[in-house]
RNA sequence: GGUGGGUUAGCCAAUCGGUUAGGCAGCGGCCUGCAAAGCCGUAUAGACGAGUUCGACUCUCGUACCCACCUCCA
């Protein structure tokens, strides 16, 4: 892995990671907002209850969420709270809002500087070879780039007058020398600030009584040594122990250098020469990137005390509205402990990707709601497995059914991911296009999903209407199956026209009586359809109207896992040739039509279509004895034989 | 000790004061030459105790147990 041992630019332009925005995002900007969105709530840390959401400015909304701490590799419990938000992004992206979406890279600390100087490494160094590794893992996993990803260290001047500030204030105090020179030292004065404690609720007492409320605790709890004799209780950072705080529960803004840091990790400042406290960086960018627009902030539920409560203190003390709403993400869990650095029970994410296909761990992180504690086993990755399976199949079979019937003249059904135009007005196309799926509203979704999501982004609930799309489309598939596609006996032409009328019926009357389910709007599209066309056979607009609503079934059921970031056919899945696996279907393929694949795919292809031919003129001959040895060969081989009306199908397991 | 969260069938995990969550695994059926996939059906629930109610898994109170935060941590 290289390292990245050139110069890093602490200028705030170059941390600022341009957001890529998608298509589907730049369609929806101009956009209205939908009628959904109304109706969103989410559960606020600081309220400790579920509360209708409301944007500060209409239409938009700013989300800060505590990034990683670039000290080592990305485990899974990172990605998991990443996972979390890129869905809160997304669902509020589906819901027509504008996001600015501001993730963080903490690049100086403790131990940062601690680790570096251990491993003979510059400190910065250091910070950018992590920061790189959970740059990868998050693009490996599908969380869409923030609109901008700042750097604590390109925020010094911010950091610095926001200090000030809050000085000004009188709510943080500069220790000085006997010269009375400041040395580099500023707290904040808990004391001074009455709403200290709001966020976790924690009663504050008077100073007397809270004097070393640390050694307290120890007293009332005892010795709490663990099984390995180690005391897990450390109640003072001997780092952050200081006789010159006025209370033990002020916190640095500002901390002194120490002699041990590098001369790189040093800033001059009013008061005395040294680097940002733990909290105050997040204060200082989410002021300068979401001023004005400060409607959520999210992170890991272990920031919430001192974390954030600590920046929430810092933020208002220095006269700046902090977020509206505070939201935390839970635990990845192992054998049902918390995993973590401390405990050394974390997974890191290279190493569970190198034995797992990338959708599928985020389906793992992904799959519940981002309050539940998430356990991390072989059978929750079974389980997302066994899902990646059905929803992919479906995916699959749907484009193969919707492409083989029809239009296989005008070139609008193909799979691959943006082809001209935007498909939407091909009456017919088989495997939707990905702006195509983007550009849905949350509005066009079944109201199942949209209810879940906007109840405090229930995932689990999501997911059951993503499967009952799935099984209703998957009836779909096999009734098309029995008609005996009569619509392949018609002029595709034709059946374009057709299609668009019954299609523009299906329009007119969601549109007239928009409080209909989709479920009443089709049957009656389907019964006007037929009456205006008395002269085609029942099954022709069987057909058609089975094909018109596969079609809808797989556009929605695309649109509601890309808004959980699951796509299969989307960005970093398809891009990540292998993972996914290859397949034979013939209509482009769900996950392993990468580019630099593409070529190895169509061999392997051949290799074993002639394969298939032969076991097909087998069973044809009722030789089932040669047939099913072709098929265990090719199953001993890894290849996967799937027997569809169309003809047999197959792909790596 | 303070604060917060939890306890739902073999497993994971939702909603809901009375009507099917969903997935995985199981069982029966359809489909298949046989399978696989898919579809249909189906069994197994709501820690314990009390209360409110015509009716509680769902509300209230209590008990037990589990977990987390109160150091660093997503």
């Amino acid at each position: 892995m290289e390292n990245a041992e050139k110069p890093q630019n602490f200028n705030t332009s170059s941390s600022v990671a341009a957001s890529q925005t998608t298509q589907g995002e730049a369609e929806r900007a101009g956009g209205q907002l939908a009628d959904a969105a109304s109706r969103l709530c989410i559960y606020n840390t600081a309220t400790h209850s579920v509360a209708p959401f409301e944007p500060i400015k209409p239409g938009q909304v700013g989300i800060y969420v505590c990034g990683a701490t670039v000290q080592s590799s990305p485990h899974i419990g990172h990605i998991r709270a990443a996972v979390a938000f890129d869905i809160v992004r997304r669902w509020f992206e589906r819901l027509g809002y504008k996001v600015t979406f501001i993730r963080n890279v903490t690049d100086i600390d403790d131990k940062i500087l601690d680790k570096a100087t251990a491993a003979g490494q510059q400190w910065w160094a250091r910070a950018y070879h992590y920061e790189r590794e959970f740059a990868k893992a998050y693009d490996t996993l599908g969380v869409e780039a923030p609109t901008y990803e700042p750097r604590a260290t390109g925020h010094i001047d911010e950091m610095v007058e926001l200090i000030g500030r809050i000085i000004d204030n009188g709510h943080a105090y500069v220790i000085r020398d006997e010269k009375g020179n400041p040395t580099g030292n500023v707290f904040f004065d808990v004391a001074s600030w009455p709403h200290y404690g709001e966020l976790t609720h924690q009663k504050q007492s008077t100073t007397d009584a809270a004097s070393d409320a640390a050694s307290q605790i120890t007293d009332r709890m005892g010795p709490s040594v663990d099984a390995t004799g180690d005391d897990k209780y450390n109640p003072v950072d001997p780092a952050d122990y200081d006789p010159a705080k006025h209370d033990p529960r002020d916190f640095a803004l500002w901390k002194a250098s120490k002699p041990s840091d590098p001369a790189t990790a040093r800033w001059q400042t009013p008061y005395g020469t040294g680097r940002p406290g733990w909290h105050i960086e997040c204060s200082a960018m989410s002021h300068r990137y979401l001023d004005g627009m400060f409607d959520i902030h999210g992170g890991g539920l272990d920031l919430r005390f001192p974390h954030h409560e600590n920046e929430m203190a810092q933020t208002r003390a220095a006269g700046y509205q902090s977020a509206r709403v505070w939201m935390h993400s839970a635990w990845v869990t192992a054998k049902g402990e918390k995993m973590s650095k401390s405990l050394g029970n974390g997974l890191s994410v290279p190493s569970v990707l190198a034995h797992n296909p990338a959708w599928v761990v985020r389906y793992a992180l992904g799959a519940v709601q981002y309050r539940s504690m998430l356990e991390w086993s072989d059978q929750s990755l079974a389980e997302a497995r066994a899902a990646y399976e059905r929803i992919t199949g479906f995916i699959e079979r749907a484009g193969e059914t919707l492409n083989a019937g029809m239009n296989t003249a005008d070139g609008a059904n193909t799979a691959a991911p943006e082809t001209k135009g935007s498909g939407r007005n091909s009456a017919s196309g088989g495997q939707p296009s990905r702006s195509e799926v983007t550009s849905l509203s949350a509005d066009q979704l079944p109201g199942d999903f949209v209810a879940a999501m906007n109840d405090d982004f229930n995932i689990s609930g999501a997911i059951a209407a993503i499967f009952t799309s799935i099984r209703h489309g998957n009836s779909m598939i096999q009734a098309i199956a029995q008609h005996q596609s009569p619509i392949a006996q018609v002029d595709p032409a034709a059946v374009a026209a057709l299609a668009n009328e019954f299609r523009s019926t299906i329009e007119t009357i969601a549109e007239r009586y928009p409080d209909l389910s989709q479920d009443i709007i089709w049957a009656d599209a389907k019964a006007r359809f037929a009456l205006k066309h008395t002269d085609l056979p029942s099954s022709f607009v069987d057909d058609l109207g089975s094909r018109l609503e596969l079609r809808r079934v797989l556009l929605t059921v695309r649109a509601m896992l890309d808004t959980l970031g699951l796509d299969p056919l989307a960005e970093p899945w398809v891009a990540g040739a292998g993972d996914g696996g290859f397949s034979g279907s013939t209509t482009g393929s769900v996950g392993g039509s990468g580019s630099n694949a593409a070529s190895e795919h169509e061999l392997l292809d051949t290799i074993i279509r002639h394969q298939l031919n032969a076991r097909e003129a087998a069973r044809k001959a009722r030789n089932f004895e040669v047939a099913d040895k072709i098929r265990d060969s090719l199953a001993n081989m890894g290849v996967e034989i799937t027997d569809t009306p169309t003809g047999a199908t197959w792909k790596l397991r």
